[in-house]
DNA sequence: TTCACAGTTTAGAATAATTATAAACTGGAA
DNA sequence: TTCCAGTTTATAATTATTCTAAACTGTGAA
């Protein structure tokens, strides 16, 4: 969870001024316990609801991409048509639910790997991602 | 790799007739050594490009629809914008080189897990797939 | 063998997600 | 207070994919 002035830190320490839009977003993202799994339009909804002055899509997606870039939000692997974010920027892992599409984290340390192959010449591993998807019992 | 022969009764078995442009697509995918990643655009060249007579990307998408669906093909977890599909249908793991944006199969017995979480109430796992993401040494 | 017709292919239109454009606006340094 | 680079915005453009409906074809029955 993070407060305003936080936030606007954040904002400030990666290049970003703090303006009346981006701090409305980051709050909605950071400002909480739960890790937040989002997309594009979701989060258009969830800052938009209870607006009178909306933030337009254009500055959502805008801003999206400028905290990706920055570090504070990651991008998520899925197989759906819209790109998936995650307030989660640690290394972590991931149950996925096709039936509601929602992602539900698993602590890093809640997966344990034996034995993994070594990565190709030249190259090292930058992230491990494992992904669980669930069906109906 | 599967010869004409088989791929037809491959159609044949998912109710899928054997048609010209369905024999070709199929051939190029499952008559080959190795697994083949794929996207739709490049499905569509691999298929066209020494064709005077092309097969339209419409029949493209509708074919790997189809082979989707008859549990032929598989589609890939990524964050690209593009829909990601793979020959292998085999539960396996992949490395992911962000630069080339090339996936490469990584073998099930390859990676041993020690410990995975328990699936939420009324869940059980249907797939576990690892994504190891690479970078330049 | 031919016929009939459901299944399939196709060009092009439509839609959905995202990115680009360029004019108006604004945070903050001076 | 002014100034201007950085930001926001409406809207256009682009990209990936799906839809539509007319033409075509594989196949089972006659
Ligand atoms: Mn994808
Ligand atoms: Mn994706
Ligand atoms: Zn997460
Ligand atoms: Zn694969």
């Amino acid at each position: 969870m993070q407060q305003k002035k936080e936030i606007i830190n954040k904002l400030r320490s990666s290049n970003l001024r703090p303006t009346k839009q981006r701090i409305l977003i980051a709050r909605k993202l950071f400002d909480r316990e739960e890790t937040f799994h989002f997309t594009a339009e979701s989060l258009n909804k969830a800052v938009n609801e209870k607006r009178h002055t909306k933030i337009s899509l254009a500055t959502i997606y805008n801003t999206v991409e400028a905290f990706k870039k920055a570090g504070h939000i990651r991008e998520i692997l899925t197989n759906n048509s819209k790109s998936y974010y995650d307030t989660n920027i640690k290394s972590h892992h991931h149950f996925y639910d096709p039936d509601s599409k929602k992602l539900t984290d698993i602590d890093y340390q809640e997966v344990i790997l034996k034995k993994i192959p070594n990565p190709p010449k030249g190259k090292k591993i930058k992230d491990l991602e494992v992904v669980i998807s669930l069906q109906k019992k």
